[in-house]
DNA sequence: ATTAATTTTCAGTAATTACTGAAAATTCGG
DNA sequence: CCGAATTTTCAGTAATTACTGAAAATTAAT
């Protein structure tokens, strides 16, 4: 297979994938686009490589950007800004992590302690089960806080030796 | 606040989130309801209490029994169908992992095995550039799915021990 | 200060995704 | 086997989300 190709294919892939996380296809393959691109590239790079308009692509880097995932570089003598994307997946994967914590994971539980405080009879059938989902997704909640607080805060070692070690 | 104002919110968050997570509002509202409704239900009940139509019900309770997230209930002398939902939020994790390992963790997985075969010198900067992503991605992804695999396989004990243990 | 290069914004539009409702298919009691 | 109850399908449409391109704003060289 040719680089070319190849690039193509792991371009569009990332980018059908990113729809399945919550992230719009064309972020996905600027990010995708920037992570295998050794040099920092510019917006008309981006725009002649993706086929795509100046103001789309303005819009995902600034996103990408806001998501630690891509940082502007200032190169000696260019009056244009270039990006470049983190090219340790590990880091990135931390960073998604991070994020996706506090934009999603706080939020729900501070919900989840709002709707615990409802009225009525714990006796209530309908009472019951309700706080009984709620505090399940409380105490899971929790839980998964601290794990994804340690993998955050891991460097890459730690992680592949907790896996080994885990996975036994 | 009321049961019923707790249950609407709760309903509208867990739809919400679900657009985040690559599942549709709509799939994830029915879910919600059916976790916190104690009895089973039908489609009718899913239609009036969604204010849905009959056909968008049908649909995203086909796909949620396909997620293995719900089930149908036979209910001793009655004609029609009835669906319930997983109440323990463990279980329900672990089936959403377990289904997102197979349809995106392991085809991505294929692909970069296909790709690490890209022509080219690695001497090139390019090649080498998108040979290095390619191989972060794989050796993150290996390491990915062991962890997953002992969450799946785990039950709530294990993963409540292993958080404390590793938060120390 | 002027102006040319570059970035940002956003109204209008295109593309995608989700939903409805009625018809078709299926199920099941009699 | 018939017919009523129920589920499933899917063409048409609605709602949502994403993109374009040109105008406005910003930046920086002279």
């Amino acid at each position: 297979m040719k680089l070319s190709e190849a690039k193509q294919q792991f371009i569009s892939t990332w980018g059908a994938m990113g729809t399945h996380w919550g992230i719009n296809r064309t972020m996905a393959q600027v990010h995708a686009l920037l992570m295998i691109s050794p040099d920092p590239l510019t917006q008309d790079d981006v725009m002649a490589q993706l086929n795509i308009s100046r103001g789309n692509v303005n819009m995902n880097i600034r996103d990408l950007i806001d998501w630690g995932l891509v940082d502007r570089v200032l190169i000696q003598g260019e009056r244009k800004e270039y990006f470049t994307a983190e090219k340790d997946i590990w880091k990135v994967a931390r960073q998604i992590i991070k994020e996706r914590k506090k934009r999603e994971l706080d939020p729900m539980m501070k919900l989840m302690d709002q709707l615990s405080k409802v009225d009525g009879d714990k006796k209530d059938k309908e009472v019951k089960t309700f706080l009984d989902t709620i505090s399940g997704i409380k105490k899971f909640g929790a839980h998964a806080d601290s794990m994804l607080d340690v993998v955050v805060k891991s460097d890459e070692n730690w992680f592949i030796s907790t896996a080994l070690k885990l996975f036994k």
